[in-house]
Parts: structure tokens; sequence; C-alpha cells
DNA sequence: TTCAATTCTTGAAACGATTCATTCTCGACG
DNA sequence: CGTCGAGAATGAATCGTTTCAAGAATTGAA
């Protein structure tokens, strides 16, 4: 049925080690031969099966990837970037989307293993990576995204977060809001730890400022929504004045239920502030402030340490980059 | 270095075939077997080697899908509906993003016809499918996404977007609307091309109605936005009134300009309705009138008859499934 | 004319899982 | 007591590509 190079090398009567190495190093080849053997390719619509090649190879030219939230435009952003860089060199990128849940995460490893994947990248949903380092054991380099872990055991790509949740809620504070809130979950999620702890961080050092944690079950605009509704909900006094939201996704949902569903003025009865400032940050009902990663450098990044790793085998020498978050101040907490 | 069948047998003392039927079918092997060959692969940490399973079995469980635009909500919605649909039968999805150049377009498929994908979902670029056509013929279904094109040869899955520009610029002129503007392009895009048909259709109806056609490079926030400051660099006596863009992404990005440069009003001076109806566009400065497409159905739908017609093999009757868009109103056609 | 040095080409041996025709083992039945 | 058959297990052959040691052909120099 389907045409191999068993088929092309009696076509242009020469060796299948021939026609391989038209393919694969064609500069070993007489150049008559080479057109022979490329036209008996093209008259027979020859394509190289790549499970036979992968086999002998004993290793894919594909990266794995894992993020939470494909419908998170920040991902989508990371992964562009980590296109890039796996194109530069050949590599073909494959996007799993874990949606927060750990049994989906799990299968895309099963499925990365199967495929004896160059490397994998991954923004994992819980803190137990025992089962990443069986893999990267077993020689697939992995590295973190958008998460620190065990510095000695995984590279990885990251941009400080306790930082960025600093930068939010300190700017909140000094907009004069006093009564703040953290819209996030789950907190099994390293992101939503570290941005909570920022947030800790800069309510300690302001006196008379209170924090109100209000749980979310994942970072999606749904989640959002509801969190927003139950504020819009309460009394004018019980409401905080100020929300610090995980992320975008969670921040623009709040803001739908805030500005739609009631007469919540914003910034100035609730400034809002997000992370990630994703593209739609800017053009939300109220613009969004937000805290910025530089999402695409990121996967680019994340990238090119596997590679690195890839290339440079067992004695590696783990990297960590950590890139610095930017605050971007826009209506939702600047009336101006 | 890793593990294969031929090392799980010996540590469990059976035959290769037996550890494969272990694998594959349990129920014909001996249940103290099968107990003793899954103790040796748990404790090798034997994982099966995916390019020899294809390889052996000359298809991949894997589906390959070209989107347009991964950074389009309304793609990755029909991702996620296309990969549910394909998990149900526990194939996986590779998705492939073109970014609406045939250069990239061609190379995922490649990709795919190398992989020996157990069938195609594609949003094609351009018109012409030849190439699609040979893969077709050489024994891989292919589904095209969101475009209707030769019926006999392929099967597709679509939404009438004559229908939805028609929807779309009728509503405008409904709303007392003269002067309307197509934003939108390349007009290689059988989407443009067909929502600006219906849009044609909807002002021919309209005596008085003119319609001016505003060209971009690609359907993207940034084009948008360009357009937009076009539009707002004007004399306020040559804007339209009404503005028709071909995706939500240019929407938003004509909204960005207009609301944020200038001091146009919305809808008053112009109104504005986008295409798609993705999640952001309810959340956008001024919540955007749109054409909803049901996505995550018609990725479903796109792997369902793919499927179908990959179990069903060559004398296939092709089916093309065809939904219905919907008009939603908001507040930038529709000041009330 | 011969030999060595290149430059090309060859074809068998892997890679690892699956299949399938065979062989082996029991137990039941006549 | 011999035979038949169901249930288990076997292992060689197979998928299609790449690699690599070895052979063939060509060239130039002596």
């Amino acid at each position: 049925m389907s045409v191999s190079v068993r088929d092309v090398a009696a076509a242009a009567s020469v060796s299948v080690g021939t026609v391989s190495n038209v393919l694969n190093h064609p500069g070993k080849v007489a150049p008559e031969t080479v057109a022979r053997v490329q036209a008996a390719i093209e008259k027979l619509g020859f394509v190289r099966n790549d499970a036979a090649r992968q086999l002998r190879a004993g290793k894919s030219r594909s990266i794995g990837m894992v993020v939470l939230d494909v419908g998170n435009p920040f991902f989508t952003d990371v992964a562009r970037g980590a296109e890039d860089r796996a194109a530069e060199d050949g590599f073909t990128l494959l996007l799993g989307n874990s949606d927060e849940k750990l049994a989906r995460e799990g299968s895309y490893l099963d499925l990365f293993e199967e495929q004896r994947v160059h490397g994998i990248l991954i923004t994992p949903v819980g803190e137990d990576l025992t089962r990443l380092g069986r893999v990267q054991a077993n020689g697939t380099p992995a590295v973190l995204v958008d998460r620190e872990a065990d510095r000695a055991q995984f590279s990885s790509v990251s941009v400080d977060d306790v930082a960025g949740g600093y930068l939010a809620v300190r700017h909140l504070i000094e907009q004069g809001k006093r009564r703040i809130a953290f819209v996030g979950g789950p907190h099994g999620l390293r992101q939503v730890q570290d941005r909570l702890a920022g947030a800790r961080k800069a309510v300690a050092e302001a006196p008379g400022v209170q924090l109100e944690l209000i749980d979310t079950d994942s970072l999606s605009v749904l989640q959002g929504r509801a969190a927003g509704e139950a504020l819009q909900s309460r009394e004018a006094v019980h409401r905080p004045d100020g929300v610090f939201a995980a992320n975008d996704l969670l921040a623009m949902g709040v803001l739908q239920a805030l500005h739609m569903l009631g007469d919540i003025r914003i910034p100035d009865d609730i400034a809002l502030i997000g992370y990630d400032d994703i593209g739609f940050a800017s053009a939300a009902v109220v613009p969004l402030s937000s805290i910025r990663q530089p999402a695409a450098l990121i996967g680019y990044t994340a990238v090119d340490l596997m590679l690195r790793e890839a290339a440079a085998g067992a004695g590696f020498e783990r990297e960590h980059v950590v890139f610095q978050p930017e605050l971007v101040v826009r209506q939702s907490t600047s009336g101006a």
C-alpha cells in the first residue's frame, strides 16, 4: 500500500542505502544519482515513515509540552515562543492541555514517554514531581515552565511570582485601598501560592491593611465571574476595596460580574488588578491593570534549556532562569 | 538503555509474544502469568515504544489538526471539542498552527503524513486543495473545518458564513447605519470571502447603503487596531457609521483604536460588530456584538466525521455538516 | 601499467512491538 | 486407555528506515 524506500530503490535502480543517503546525506551521493532517486521519489509519491525512522533513531524529533490551560492566552503565547525555538532546530512541539487536572497531565506524560519525545516542558499541576523525576532519570530532559522546584533536579524558567504578587498588592495599597481580597485557586498551584505570598508580604508591610481570601476551583473566567457575583451580592460595607486576581482570566470574570450586574464603580469602589497581562486585558470593559510576564520569551528559553540539556547528556548542570515581572497600570486601578 | 519487551519477557520468564499479549489482549493470558508479567513491567519501568508499535500497525493513534491561528480563542475552542471526541476513542490530537501561512500549513501536512496520522482536520489557508487531495488519496481521511469545498472530495463541517455576514450587516442597517465598512483580509481566506459576500447581499437589499472595504493582512488584534487608527484619523464625515469586522480579534483591535485614541462614541457614531463570539467579546471595553458559531461542536463533529470515514474506508460517502450562525447583540451595536 | 587514494554504492543488520501459525498441557469424554 | 479440544505459551517473521563495514569504480601519480 504505502511506498517504501525499497520501492524507490527499485524504481531508481539503486540500493536502499543510497535512497536513505539521498534523504539524509545528499552530499555523499553523486549528483546524477541524487537526481534519479529524487525523480523516483516524486514519481511514486514516497513519504518517509516517521515511525520507522524514530524506531531506528531511538528518539523522536518532537518536544512535548504540557500547559495548565490552552484557553489562557498566556500559555498559548508561551507555546508560541517554544514552538519558534523548537523550529529553529527542526523540532516539532506537541502541545498537551492538562486543564489543571493531575489525571490529564499524567496521560500526556505517558504519551510523551511512549513517543520517546526529545524532551518535556511542563507547568506541573501539583507539588509531587517524582513521576517527572523518573522520566528525567530515563534520559528525557524535563524543564519546568513558570515554576521553580528542587533546583538540582530540574532546569526551570520562571517568573518571580512572589515579586509579582507583591507588586500588584503594593500598587493597590498605594492607590489608597485598605481591604484587599485575593481571588484565586486551587492553592495546590504554585503560581497561586506564590502570588498570594507576595500579596501577604505587601500587606504585612502596610499597617491597617487587611487581606481576605476568596478561593476558586480554577483560574478561569467563569470562576472569576462567580467570585465577582459573590462580591457584588454583599453589602457595600463588607466588600473589599481592592481585588487582586491570580490571573487575568479570573480578573476579567470578576470585572464582568461587577461591571455588568452591579453599580460598583471601578476603580473607585473596587480597584482590580490581574496577572499575566494577556492581550485582551487592555481591551476589557475597564482596561485591566496587570502584572506582565514575558510569555513568548519564557517558552523560547525553556526549549533552549531543554535542548542544551539534551545535548549535554547526563552530568548536566541544571540551569534556572528567572524573569522579573512588571507592573502595568491601566484604568482598573487608576481612575485618571 | 531503554527497557524492551525482550527484557520484560526474560525477567518474567515468558516469551515476548506473551508480554505483548498481556499488553494488548490480557484476556488471552492466564491470570497468574499476567500478574507475573505486570510485576516485571513495574519492576523494570518498561514503557512501550510507540514508534515500534506504529511501525507494525502501519498507522498512528493520532489525529492531526491545522488551524489558522492558535491565538484565536475560536480555534482553541474548536480544538478542545475535537480533542474531546478524539479522546473518546483513545486518539490524541496533534495541533498545528499555520498562522495563515501556506508554508507552515505545508510543513504540518508533511509532518502529519510522515507520522502516518489517522486523519487530518484542517482549515486551509488557500484555495488550492490538490495537496490535500493527494494525502486523502493515499488513505488518510481529511475533513475541512469551517470551510466547505468540492463536496464530493472532502467531508466538511462548517458554518454558513454568508448567512453570518448577512446577519451582521443587516443588523447594522437595522440600527440605522448607512455607510458600512467591512474590515478583513486576506481575501484568500474563504471565511473572509463568504462573510463579505453576506455583507454585500445585505447591502444590496437596502437602497442607499454603501459598503466600503478596509483590507487587513491577517485576522489579528494588531491588524484591527491599525484599521481602527486609520478610521479614527479620518475626518468625521468620511468615516463609516457601521463597521463589520471579519472576526472578533479584528473587531477588538478596531474597538481599542476607536475607543482609546479617539472621542468616537460606540455605537452612536460608529456601531461595531465582530464574528465568532469569542469569550472575551462580552468583556470588551464596549461589549461586542458578534456572530456566534458553535466552536466546540464544530471540532467534535469534525473528528466524528473523520473517524467514520476512516472506519468506512474507500467508498465513503462524504458528509457535510453546516451549522447556522447566530446573531448576538451587545452594546457595540445597540446603545440601549 | 600498477598502486594508492578517493568517491560511490551496496546490502545485511539493527531498532522494538505485534502477529500468527505452531507446539504444548491438561482434562474430559467415549 | 486413547483421543480430542480448549486454553496457554512460543518464537520467527514482519513493519520501513538508517547505519556501517565492505566492495566497486574512478582518478591521478609514479
